[in-house]
DNA sequence: CTGTTAGCGCTTTCAG
DNA sequence: CTGAAAGCGCTAACAG
């Protein structure tokens, strides 16, 4: 059913029709109530392609995402929560495969979407930021760290101190860092923050029990084991994530060591997964869904091309972390 | 940058570039080397908006949901573990405004993105469910019920069963119901579920304490708030999903109620709230990852154009619920 | 007020 | 092997 079909049916012109689905001034009031019924009839929708093709205005906002986890997810609610009254549409797309084997993601996606099909865009955890293209864009927690992109993301430093100092302040003193993933942004925070707290207690850090976790049950495990396995083993682990700090009880498990009892551990994120965990994990909570919001609001002041209202020509929220108490720590 | 900007600077014709770009034969070894040379290096990336509109194929799946809230959200994390290795991309749509105020999303939906920019579809309880239109369809627990449609759903009626067993079993009898939507399948499923196991075990139902929930936060609360002011309290409710379990919940906290002290709680869905939930709630586990997972199975299968398998001509999947024991409920 | 025309970026014949 | 031309469904100018 094309706006031809409905032309034809109704014995006017396409233009028409297009008129009286835009709500065009110079149509009479009797053909638009005809076209009107005709098109009530046959239930006739305007495909969202040829329009924007022709008119690169969609009232569609785009969330480009690597995958559909837990993260993103989460995200992509905070979006739809605010979008609902701004009257525009959302559509989440995913380029498709695992975000390992496909550098470029954004890019790729920005170009197939972008200009046409979304009037603005969400980047969730880009890695290349490159500078905007055809739509405005916002960034939420970008790989790479603030560019000249608006972007939103979670006080990683904060987060990071908090969750040592709730180690430190439980009598913790020896107590190892399992990093993220070398390169990115949000895991050169983290350390920085547990690094920061350690120095400010006048805890020193021992550079063998710093290692490289790659946010990954599977790249996380063994670090984990070398950490736990050490001669002189710490008493606490701070994990960079949660996905590595869960990876790091099952460890700690296996080499007979109990959590909390032997072995405080602490996450970053507050993935749901988190309080599944056994003992339910204490971790520091990014608000994810806050995050999406503010991504809204961002895009939204863009798109109605509002001036930039930061000094450095840019925009960036930062939300606030907090921790999140739960069963994995205990005093020493 | 379009592929006549790419033609323009590799100095052929845009057919040319497209003949490259989707490796079609006829075309010289060099030529290709040379124009793939170009595409790398100015980035290009065809529209996927126009070439569906031309070429009514892209290799996309939509989902199409009325919102993103935990169940749909939920979905599409199963839908896009099963994409992942199909060579199918994902694209998750929702038709803007609150489903209440948008009957028919579905339909328009389909229209707005089926036949050019979708190569399928999978619908999240759509409610009025037509015949298929220009692309094949599987629904995911529709609201009027299985159709003509192939339709993916869980057991409701078993799960409800198990549901209000176990809070028979911990000896509860005066059990209140607050339901979902009137006119959805999902919701006079567990009502039936609820009756048969309170008849079956001889407990009375109180039509006083069966109230209609309406599935959401905002028309929960206030059918909640009744059942638990009401002067003979049920000790127990079942609330028809998650989201309103949680408001009754919030509900009780705010009259001062203790739950699971005072009163006990089960839900239905088990959404990554409900763990979250303090205390975390007990519930009815619907496999919403799996149903993605099977609805992407189905799809994919009508989009190869196999043969329909089931004897009805049509395809139904119903996949089994399951009891999750939380810290909501308590025996009495 | 209405219809005709052109063209969005792309693919697909079909000539050359 | 390559390019010119047509057209997907729609909208924006412009003519009538």
């Amino acid at each position: 059913m094309t706006i031809t079909d409905v032309a034809r049916l109704a014995g006017v012109s396409a233009a028409t029709v297009s008129k009286v689905v835009n709500g065009r001034y110079g149509v009479s009031a009797r053909t638009v109530e005809h076209v009107r019924g005709v098109i009530e009839e046959v239930g006739y929708e305007s495909s969202l392609v040829a329009r924007s093709l022709r008119s690169h205005r969609t009232n569609v906002i785009g969330i480009l995402v690597a995958e559909f986890e837990p993260f993103s997810t989460e995200i992509i609610k905070g979006t739809a929560a605010a979008i609902s009254g701004t009257g525009y549409e959302l559509l989440a797309y995913s380029g498709g495969g695992r975000a390992e084997e496909d550098a470029g993601w954004e890019r790729r996606s920005l170009s197939r979407l972008g200009g046409t099909l979304i009037d603005g865009a969400i980047l969730v955890t880009p890695t290349v930021v490159g500078a905007a293209g055809a739509v405005p864009v916002v960034a939420i927690d970008p790989h790479a760290g603030p560019s000249d992109l608006p972007t939103v993301d979670a006080d990683n430093v904060r987060g990071a101190v908090l969750a040592t100092e709730h180690l430190l302040g439980l009598g913790h003193r020896r107590i190892a860092f399992l990093g993220g993933r070398p390169g990115l942004e949000s895991s050169r925070l983290r350390e920085e923050g547990f690094r920061t707290a350690m120095a400010a207690a006048g805890a020193p850090v021992d550079p063998d029990l710093v290692r490289v976790g790659g946010y990954r049950p599977q790249t996380a495990t063994g670090p984990a084991h070398e950490l736990l396995a050490h001669p002189d083993r710490p008493s606490a682990v701070f994990a960079a994530n949660d996905v590595s700090a869960i990876a790091t009880m099952g460890v700690a498990r296996e080499l007979g060591l109990s959590v909390p009892g032997d072995l405080s551990v602490v996450g970053f994120d507050n993935v749901p997964e988190s309080v599944l965990a056994e003992p339910p994990l204490t971790t520091v909570s990014q608000p994810m869904q806050a995050m999406g919001t503010s991504a809204v609001q961002l895009l939204v002041q863009l798109m109605n091309g509002s001036p930039e209202t930061a000094p450095d020509g840019g925009t960036h929220v930062r939300l606030p972390t907090e921790l999140v108490v739960r069963g994995s720590t205990r005093a020493l």
